[in-house]
Parts: C-alpha cells; sequence; structure tokens
DNA sequence: TCCTTTAAGTTGACGTTGTCAATATTGACA
DNA sequence: TGTCAATATTGACAACGTCAACTTAAAGGA
C-alpha cells in the first residue's frame, strides 16, 4: 500500500469547488458548510481557508463558477446564426429557467444575499457579460426604439428572474400556475415579445 | 423601586415580534437570530421557544406580518375608487418597490427560504391574498382574453418582483440603471401596460 | 547534498449559534 | 390555601467559522 494520502493534495482549490457544488445540489445552500466541503474532500476543517479566504469568497468562487456555465449555454445557443430574432432573445429566458429548474439550488445560491458577495468584480464581470449579451441581442432585434432597449432588457431579465425565483419558492406551483413551468414562461414571452395580445379575441 | 422584572413578560410574543423587526431592519436576516432577539427583549436565550417552535417558526411569523403590511398598503391606495385601470394594476408593483426601497431586509426575508417557510399556510394566505387582487383587478380591467388573465398576472408580479430582487443586489445599481429605481419601474410598466411600445419613434 | 525558505495542511482553541432537558417561578383557579 | 399549567431560567450539547501555533513537504540555491 503505497497510496498514501499525500500531505499537500496537490489541486485542493479545485476539489473544494467541485465539493461545493455536490454539496450545493443536495443539501442546499445551507448545507455548504467550510466543514462539511473539508470532510468531504478528506481533508482537516482549517485546510480550505489557504485556498479562500472564508466562507463567502468559496461560495463566491462558486457562484462565479456556476454563472459562466448558464453563460456559456446560452452562447452555445446563440452559436446557430440561423435562429430568428425571437427565438435568440427568448434564449436568455428558456436557458435561465431550465438551469434553475434543474438545479434549483445553484440557482438560489446566485442570488443569495449573505453568503455570496454580489461586488465581487469578478462575479459582476461575468454577469455583465450575459446582460450585456442579452441587451445586444434586444437592440439588433429592432424591438423597440433605440432609447428603450436598456428598459426592455432590463424588463426582460427581471421577468425571467422574478418568474424563476418566484416558482423556486413553490409561489405558484400549488394553485394558480396549472400550466406546467416552461409553459407559462412561453407565454409571458410571447405576451412580451409580441405586444399584439392586448385585447385578442 | 418596586419596577422589579416580573418574572413572566407578559407579552413576550409580540415582543419577540417588535425585536425581531428592529433587528431585521438594523442587521439583515442573518442578524435574526434567536438568542439577539431574547437579549433585545431582556430575556434568557431559551424563553422564546415558549412561543415559537423554532427559528425558522418565528421568521415565518415575521414575514406573515410584513406581507400583511404590504397588502394592507395596497388595499388602502385602492380604496378610492375613482382610479383608471392602468393606476390600480400598477399599484400592485408600486407598493411593493417601494416598501422594498424604504425597508430592504425586510423584502429580503419575505423570500428567504432557509429562513422562512414557505409552505406555513398562515403566510401562503396572505401571499394569495395579494396575489388573487392583482389579478381581480387585471381582469376587470379587461386589458386582456380571460384566458391570459392569470398570464398577465403571473407576468405582472414576476416583473416586479424580479426587477426589485435585482435591484436589491446591486445589479443595476451600478452601470445601467441610470435612470434611478422608481422612474425604470414605471417606464416598464408603461410598456408592459400599454403594448404600443413596438417600434415608437 | 544539505540547508533554508515557504506554501500547504493539521491541531486545538474560542466565541457564537439553535435546541433540548431539567429546573424554577408565577398566576390562575379550585 | 393548594395545585397545576404556563412561562422563564440555567446549563449543556453539537455544529459552525475563524484564528493562532505547529508540522510537513516540496522547491531552489549553496
Amino acid at each position: 500500500m503505497k497510496t498514501k494520502q499525500p500531505f499537500h493534495h496537490g489541486s485542493l482549490k479545485q476539489a473544494l469547488l467541485d465539493a461545493s457544488g455536490a454539496l450545493l445540489d443536495q443539501q442546499g445552500p445551507e448545507g455548504v458548510t467550510i466543514r462539511a466541503i473539508a470532510r468531504e474532500v478528506g481533508v482537516s476543517h482549517a485546510a480550505p481557508v489557504n485556498h479562500y479566504k472564508d466562507r463567502e469568497a468559496l461560495l463566491t468562487a462558486l457562484a462565479t463558477v456556476l454563472f459562466k456555465d448558464i453563460l456559456a449555454s446560452v452562447q452555445e445557443k446563440l452559436s446557430d446564426k440561423n435562429l430568428p430574432a425571437s427565438t435568440r432573445i427568448s434564449a436568455f429566458a428558456i436557458v435561465l429557467f431550465e438551469y434553475a429548474m434543474a438545479y434549483p439550488n445553484r440557482y438560489r445560491l446566485l442570488w443569495h444575499t449573505g453568503l455570496v458577495n454580489h461586488d465581487d468584480p469578478e462575479l459582476l464581470d461575468v454577469m455583465d457579460q450575459f446582460y450585456n449579451a442579452c441587451r445586444a441581442e434586444i437592440a439588433g432585434a429592432g424591438l423597440c426604439s433605440e432609447q428603450d432597449t436598456e428598459t426592455y432588457a432590463i424588463a426582460l431579465w427581471s421577468l425571467v428572474h422574478g418568474y424563476t425565483d418566484l416558482r423556486l419558492t413553490g409561489m405558484f406551483e400549488a394553485k394558480n400556475d396549472t400550466i406546467s413551468g416552461r409553459p407559462r414562461l412561453e407565454a409571458m414571452l410571447d405576451m412580451f415579445l409580441n405586444p399584439s395580445h392586448a385585447k385578442s379575441p
């Protein structure tokens, strides 16, 4: 048995992130504690401090990784250049929503002030990329006047984030949202992207 | 000095709620700990358990009170029967947003899964009242076909909640949301309630 | 090759938290 | 007056984040 645990892990920083992600999926944001992560990786409870200043720093790094995944997912979907404008725009909404439904705890972490530092430059950078890409897509589609694009983009993100968040807290699940989530989202997007919804028969 | 602290507080349950609200405003949801509340009220750290099963129960009760305040605020605004339909509808949005800006920590608590139990019947009841009132107002205005009212109402709540939440995390504050919050919200509501925004000059 | 430096991991401690069990106090009611 | 149930206190426990002191090992220069 020469395969004893080496004193130096070698890639603990990455291992910590991986374990954090797994813990997050299983137990939710509250379950992602420094000590639990350390246990998972098989390292002492104070080892993580060498790689992340504190719990918030670790969770912020994790959130950044997760949001990068979302961004990459959108970009991949948009790589098809033949998509109609409305499809390209709603891609931002669909990807975000589906991600949240597939990994509710990850989405929850992203917006968990108190665990994540939303002033972190790296995290801000990724979120800005997401927003700017969305904004650019809207501007390119000519859906509204140029001066309204900002409002339009903010409204789109707000709509999707709001619906997603309310849904994750179980707000519509029970009674009113009889149509399961995704179709409802698409109905809202349709209303939003196609203003001719008013007073339809 | 006959004014010694009586052993029985008399109205500890209410005092706990009051102290929780004050702590919430000052320190945010994480600062509202059982022990801190007990200290504030001047009672032993285990006293609250007689009135609330655990921390989650206490914070859920607090959230219920806060949401009742919001609902009452909306109802008061709607008591004027001469308001135009669009004003009545946007009242839900405005009140919610202004409340969140005035008391950010309270709004944060409302949606803080892990601290608040969103399956609590009393809390659900208040939220249902809020949603149903909003839905009724939309249905009455005839803004959309009857079968679309549900989607319309959910979209409105999602839009406002999403914008509010993103704004509280500081998302637009820095760069893009140069127009301060309230005007931006009104621009979005205008876009939402008045579909003629498409391709305006 | 040996010695030093330094990054990385461990151990043990401290203060804080939520919660529980055991105990004490009090007010109300018989 | 005596009893009981509600209410409050005390003390304990485990888990947490963080820090300081220590140990280990790897790397690099002499």
